[in-house]
DNA sequence: TGACATACATACCAATCGGTAGGTATAACA
DNA sequence: TGTTATACCTACCGATTGGTATGTATGTCA
């Protein structure tokens, strides 16, 4: 038998309070910048209990990574555009549901996997695999919801999907973090609209 | 009258020597965690020089941004289509030669020039204005090739060359910046062909 | 030739870093 | 009830950080 339910539930939650403050501090900062001794005195938590749920800083992003981003891009960009039958609709929506929503501080940090994909893939191979596998499921998402798209006719059919994800993915990144450098909504929001303007040469 | 020349051409040679060993630091690891230590140990220069020619780590950060940076976008990417008299195929041209150009260190690295954005914009407004500033050059200037295609009618009319600008260098640092994170030239070279293709798309 | 500034060089410093050792309090289980 | 594992907690540690204080060698100039 395992503890009884008393027990890991107080563990879960003790776990998703160093997993989401960890996850703001390094959002903030950067992995390398993120100091442990921040994200412990915005909680509660002491360094024991860290140190008891994540064996090192490194483990500690990589369950931002895994657990964090990864759920964040499949509920915001993958899983609305699977429902869909119309990709091109649906991708249109999305990007402008995503601008509306966006704060200031999300223009000032910018994508959160896109900040940890440039600081850590040349410097840890752990951190560009678990990246990597997250940009690899968003790519595959929207190719899936690009071929849908060509078999219901909604989609040109001499482009090849899986072409049209690499640059979806890559211009929303260079997209979003333009907005950042500039610190400015407007590009944002000109450089969204060149996306928008691209997704409707896509129609077929 | 100022200093013989004997002296002040040594002097520009070792804070030259700093300067590049800076950006070589600083481009494997990033700013926060490029270590003076490091810069110094690669040169043989000594931690009394470094901080004679300037005066904090960030000065160093901000000169390789003002002097190394901006000096590499406008010499690869600007004045190349401010020469030609045909925007389109001329970026065609400099984004084939960059990507023949390119190092696996390169790609490993990304771009210089986004790794600062992404990493310093939030942290420190004095990075974040000194590369925006760089941006906005290559933005400007992007634009005023494709003013001057538009007048030679080798553009189309209606679309905003503001507008492309943003676009163009948003996906071609969201183009490099996939291909750092999934470390494959494929997907710089897929991405770049789409990226060719709606330059294409742009033809008068 | 003497005064002064430039261009380094060396030794040191406080602060912060991630991480650990060793204890305790609690709950599960036999 | 005694044993054992989990879930912390506190105090400490060595290493590294950017930065500075002090000294010196050299070249400039009146």
């Amino acid at each position: 038998m395992q503890s009884a339910s008393t027990n890991s539930e107080q563990n879960l939650v003790t776990r998703q309070i160093i997993l989401q403050a960890a996850y703001e501090e390094i959002y903030a900062r950067g992995f390398q910048a993120a100091s442990i001794a921040k994200i412990l005195s915005t909680t509660d938590v002491t360094k024991g209990a860290l140190y008891h749920y994540f064996p090192t800083k490194l483990d500690l992003g990589y369950a931002v990574v895994d657990e964090l981003l990864a759920e964040q891009i499949q509920a915001r960009w993958i899983e609305p555009l699977l429902i869909a039958d119309d990709p091109i609709s649906a991708l249109k929506e999305i990007i402008i549901a995503a601008g509306q929503e966006i704060s200031e501080e999300d223009i000032q940090c910018g994508c959160p996997l896109n900040n940890l994909a440039q600081e850590m893939s040349p410097v840890d191979e752990g951190f560009r695999l678990r990246v990597e596998a997250v940009y690899k499921m968003w790519r595959v998402g929207t190719e899936e919801a690009f071929k849908q798209g060509q078999r219901h006719g909604l989609v040109k059919q001499n482009v090849d999907p899986k072409n049209i994800a690499i640059m979806l993915v890559a211009s929303l990144e260079g997209c979003i973090g333009m907005a950042k450098s500039a610190q400015s909504k407007n590009i944002l929001y000109q450089c969204g609209q060149s996306i928008i303007d691209y997704l409707d040469g896509l129609r077929g």
